[in-house]
DNA sequence: AGGCAGGTGGCCA
DNA sequence: TGGCCACCTGCC
């Protein structure tokens, strides 16, 4: 049990590590301020991460979980520093000051199964109610990998559970959507590797369709958990940011995510992590 | 005490 | 299409 390191002359700041980390993308990291490091669960997966003097390093708590995982899960070999460049900041100055504020945020690779599932918790909670609903989901259902750590559960340990049973694990409305996607996805396990193989418009109509998942649920999914960075979530935060910064006021939401993809290109997802971040740091700040 | 929170789906003009 | 509205739950 030691650190390794994982990437030598990270891109990462504190900031910016923690922002990726604890931002929204994913719902089971745990700050650890004594040790100045993130602990964090993906898969069957437990690591500690932290950030010493430019060199990015991690601990990993299971035996299986090899530095390679954690570099899939971080997505290393993407040149994170060249695809902020790509993004049109020379033109728009607040996307080149979010771009400064949180230089070297970047967008995790998640597992994807995991991802559809903690988004279909998203629908109207904030980031503390979406972990403890994963954390009730991986303690009642989902399996043991480390000392009190476990899984989320599979969907087909989801497709096991009643509604009841999942209401009871604080997730209100959102129980019944669960439920019905699992039955849907237990009875096709292709379907999800199905999804994350097809190309990006294919798969948010397919991801459309299962119960629960909109365009919102949809992107986010595809955005964190299968790197198709056109994927461009439009949430409240992002809606705010539109209007009050690209004067977008009175659009429909299909109207932001057109201005979206023309304005911010082929990686407007990437450019919304920016912006979602700066809008959520600062709200009021002009 | 009541409104609101990283939405979605149904219903009605 | 565009505008409601219900839907669980917890926090301010």
């Amino acid at each position: 049990m030691h650190w390794q390191t994982i990437e030598p002359n990270t891109p990462f700041t504190q900031t910016s590590l923690h922002e990726t980390l604890h931002g929204g993308q994913a719902f089971r990291w745990t700050p650890l301020p004594a040790e100045q490091a993130h602990l964090g669960i993906w898969s069957t997966h437990v690591v500690k991460i932290r950030l010493q003097n430019q060199s990015l390093q991690a601990q990993s708590l299971t035996t299986q979980t090899t530095p390679e995982d954690i570099r899939q899960y971080l997505a290393s070999s993407t040149h994170w520093a060249k695809l902020a460049d790509d993004l049109p900041w020379r033109s728009d100055s607040h996307l080149a000051n979010c771009i400064d504020n949180f230089r070297g945020l970047r967008l995790l690779k998640q597992p994807f199964a995991e991802t559809v599932l903690a988004f279909l918790c998203s629908a109207t909670k904030q980031i503390p109610q979406i972990k403890v609903m994963c954390e009730n989901m991986a303690r009642e259902i989902g399996a043991p990998i480390s000392d009190r750590i476990h899984s989320l559960p599979t969907w087909e340990q989801l497709s096991e559970c009643t509604e009841t049973q999942l209401r009871k694990l604080s997730l209100g409305f959102r129980a019944k959507n669960i439920k019905k996607t699992a039955d849907i996805l237990a009875a096709d396990p292709s379907l999800l590797p199905q999804i994350e193989a097809a190309t990006y418009p294919e798969a948010k109509a397919a991801l459309c369709e299962l119960p629960g998942i909109g365009e919102k649920i949809a992107d986010c999914a595809l955005l964190f958990g299968t790197a198709k960075y056109e994927a461009f979530p439009v949430d409240t935060w992002i809606i705010k940011t539109l209007e009050r910064r690209y004067k977008a006021t009175g659009w429909s939401n299909p109207q932001l995510a057109h201005f979206g993809r023309i304005h911010f290109g082929s990686h407007a997802g990437y450019a919304q992590q920016f912006l979602f971040s700066h809008e959520r740091a600062s709200p009021k700040d002009q």
